[in-house]
DNA sequence: TAAAATCTTCACGCCGCCTTCATGGACATT
DNA sequence: AATGTCCATGAAGGCGGCGTGAAGATTTTA
């Protein structure tokens, strides 16, 4: 299953060069050349990998842009790398702080970017499309999920549900939260709907392992011992 | 719950400039010079975090340490960065094909590489958004919290005003500013609420850590050398 | 088209947490 | 010593959040 990289970049050399690299890695690769159209793309492709967005963009900055992604439900996780001909200190730690995940200077080589790009997706999880947490396994690609070797029969929702919550393993995630990874954004019925599947993915679990945090929402636990 | 880095440099100077900023940012750090000691180190410790390698080491090369730790089932897992001199696309290629996880050249920025590992460890999923404060430890995610590694049970309203406390440590809050922190700003029943929670945190904590200031409000202390 | 499975809504009841209140103590001021 | 202010504490009541079962709505399967 390839996976989508947004390149944002308004250097229409820079992004084909970098597009071309990351397509014969293997990968997806969707070009924006200014912040508009990537705030767009954003918005509704939530498919997207990884992120490398240049700083210096017409209309939207990319810091702009990683501050939009860091506070987008559905991308929040997702790495990031800055690609700028900006090298000095304050603007790359300015990034940081931002939650960058990397950093790059042009002039660049295409092949490094590309094994910085490979680290980074090694590291975040969803590189192999399989999830582990405790007792719980969730394959993204087949929705296929086991407890301790032990296949479970889950429903979509259910699914979505338990994989929203392997992927922020330990999190507390808020029933809003949960309702934007497991049914959209363009869901407006009644919250309480996450409890009822809550009830019935607890129902199927032989182990007690999703916790409600009353008056916030519900996390999965990895193993923690519970003392007293 | 800090967590402990291995800086592998055989330049004393920059071994002690890394660690000290590494220190500073809140890690503990364990330095070796040569790659037999940094070998040893990696068999006997299996608490480290994350590696610091450079690659041009006596007796053992950081690349056969990188490999080493990617042999290694106790380490496989861990971040590693080079920090090399050798800023040949070649040596860099080939470290990321030994699966490190960043590579920086000297002369570097000692804030950058500390704004680099923690860009790594929030990714390796060990880092968490925690708050450190004397004997107390804060998770923002999980929303839990620990006295000396020994977890508390805590209601929600106890919860957030630790973190409230925790994370303006040593410093004052009135009772109208915890309000806000931990009921929010829309709160306008009775102030003395915050009494009340104090003295149920008190009771679930070992050590008195909160200090009543009269007339002001309540503070998180973090050293507990309290002289009358 | 019927039947089955899944999703969504709703109402009820319980438990635990929050809040209020009253009392008494510590400390400062007069 | 008397007085007042501020804080600690225990107890009690009420309220809200959550779990749950069931029924209606919707989608999928036969």
């Amino acid at each position: 299953m390839a996976q989508t990289i947004l390149v944002v970049e308004d250097d229409h050399h820079i992004n084909q060069v970098v597009s071309e690299y990351l397509k014969e890695a293997g990968y997806i690769v969707l070009s924006a050349f200014g912040g508009g159209s990537a705030a767009h793309m954003l918005a509704h492709d939530k498919e997207i990998s990884l992120f490398v967005l240049d700083i210096m963009l017409p209309e939207i900055s990319g810091l702009e842009l990683l501050g939009a992604i860091r506070r987008d439900d559905s991308h929040r996780e997702k790495p990031v790398v800055m690609l700028t001909a900006l090298g000095d200190e304050a603007t790359q730690l300015l990034s940081f702080e931002e939650l960058a995940d990397d950093y790059i200077t042009k002039p660049f080589s295409p092949k490094i970017l590309v094994k910085r790009v490979e680290a980074l997706l090694r590291r975040s999880g969803s590189a192999g499309n399989i999830l582990q947490c405790g007792e719980i396994t969730v394959d993204n690609d087949s929705y296929e999920a086991w407890e301790t070797g032990r296949k479970l029969k889950l429903t979509l929702r259910e699914f979505e549900l338990l994989r929203a919550l392997a992927v922020n393993a330990r999190k507390v995630l808020t029933r809003q939260q949960l309702l934007n990874y497991a049914w959209g954004y363009d869901y407006f019925g009644d919250e309480r709907i996450v409890d009822v599947h809550i009830k019935n993915l607890r129902k199927k679990l032989r182990t007690d392992c999703i916790s409600t945090i009353k008056g916030v929402g519900y996390k999965l636990d990895t193993d923690s011992g519970e003392a007293t």
